[in-house]
DNA sequence: ATTTAGTTTAACTATTTGGTTAACAAATTT
DNA sequence: AAATTTGTTAACCAAATAGTTAAACTAAAT
């Protein structure tokens, strides 16, 4: 087997692809700017990832395994509801500052193409609610947390985490602020947005 | 002045070419298949909107003067807070089932060319967050509502608004969901969503 | 009825683009 | 070191695509 260049090339190749996918899409992206890109020929692209649209997949399951794990996270550990948010939360805003085009990405190509979605959901590895649900229902019989389903809270949570990032042109412009303030706005966020959901759900 | 068929094919071809745009993005868009949706000839689309940039531009400013107005109501009205953000919980939810493609297409399009937005807010009907600013500032001093920001509250109320629409088929995936549970969670959130902002930020 | 302005089409063009080929280069195996 | 396998490139190709042209058609105005 050689290498030499070899695994450092098609590393090279998934973070030019990465980084073309992310800011333009599947359909504005160009071989020909991911191989520039890359430094290397238009041919090479084909050597590595046959067809463009396998080179896509790479670059799409790579950012979504990349996201999964956050989800996992909130979903299955052993902490309170409440711990759970405010760790979620502070853990997203940190990830987010790190990948910022992930959520984007993510959300634009499963809408050109709801059907990735199918065989992903046939990893056993892919995140569900079922306990989340559980611990949900307890606190509430317990009284600590004030009745509301397990699907509304989860989807109230990663709206109020991850909207922000991906409509970010719009709401910078709504609220009028330049970069610099809407990510200090986002800084922020890290404990606004834990506050906000713990004072909505948490019985007084 | 001749019309006849005149602004009928206009119609025609800005509401194919809003269905085309809508679902497959200015990239993924091809001018046959907005024509064929018209029934038109191809030429014909460049005989009314010059360019494919021509067409998608008014397609879009069509779009955005539909979402603008849903904006002015909550901000500028003289209602209280809480009243606000009942209505407008209730007003856009109903707003998205007319126009289920609206908030994805603008927001994914303000990603790819933020400059749109430099023009807009020139534009003085552009919403801005003034009076709520004041009004939100008045309640908090009388007690009424916790401190937070004019921006974040504001954000926070599109967040969990919009965001279920524009992640639909990951939300779906995650709440594993059919298109019809989902859509009951919808129109629950209708409620759900406005209780849960006003528990947030209601002094107790 | 003829002119005129607006409308519509079929055919064409130039360019872009994903993908291929064939030859060359470098490393590995024998 | 000869043969084989792997990595890389330039040149090419066919399909797709935005946009153009020139001619035909329609209906109103003169």
């Amino acid at each position: 087997m050689k290498k030499s260049k070899d695994e450092n090339t098609e590393e090279h190749i998934l973070e030019a692809a990465k980084l073309v996918f992310q800011s333009k899409g599947m359909d504005g992206a160009r071989m020909q700017e991911i191989a520039d890109q890359a430094g290397i020929n238009k041919a090479l692209l084909h050597y590595y990832f046959r067809s463009k649209q396998m080179l896509f997949e790479a670059v799409f399951n790579n950012a979504f395994s990349l996201l999964a794990p956050q989800l996992k996270a909130i979903l299955n550990d052993e902490s309170t509801i409440e711990n759970k948010i405010r760790n979620f939360t502070s853990n997203y805003i940190s990830f987010i500052v790190k990948h910022p085009y992930i959520p984007n990405f993510i959300i634009q190509e499963l809408n050109r193409n709801p059907d990735f979605l199918l065989k992903m959901k046939e990893n056993p590895s892919f995140p569900n609610l079922d306990k989340f649900k559980k611990q949900l229902q307890k606190e509430i019989e317990n009284g600590i947390i004030n009745p509301i389903s397990a699907e509304q809270l989860f989807i109230n949570i990663m709206a109020l985490n991850v909207f922000p990032f991906v409509a970010k042109p719009l709401l910078k412009a709504f609220t009028n602020t330049d970069d610099k303030a809407y990510n200090k706005l986002m800084e922020d966020r890290e404990i606004e947005i834990a506050n906000f959901i713990i004072n909505a759900i948490k019985h007084t």
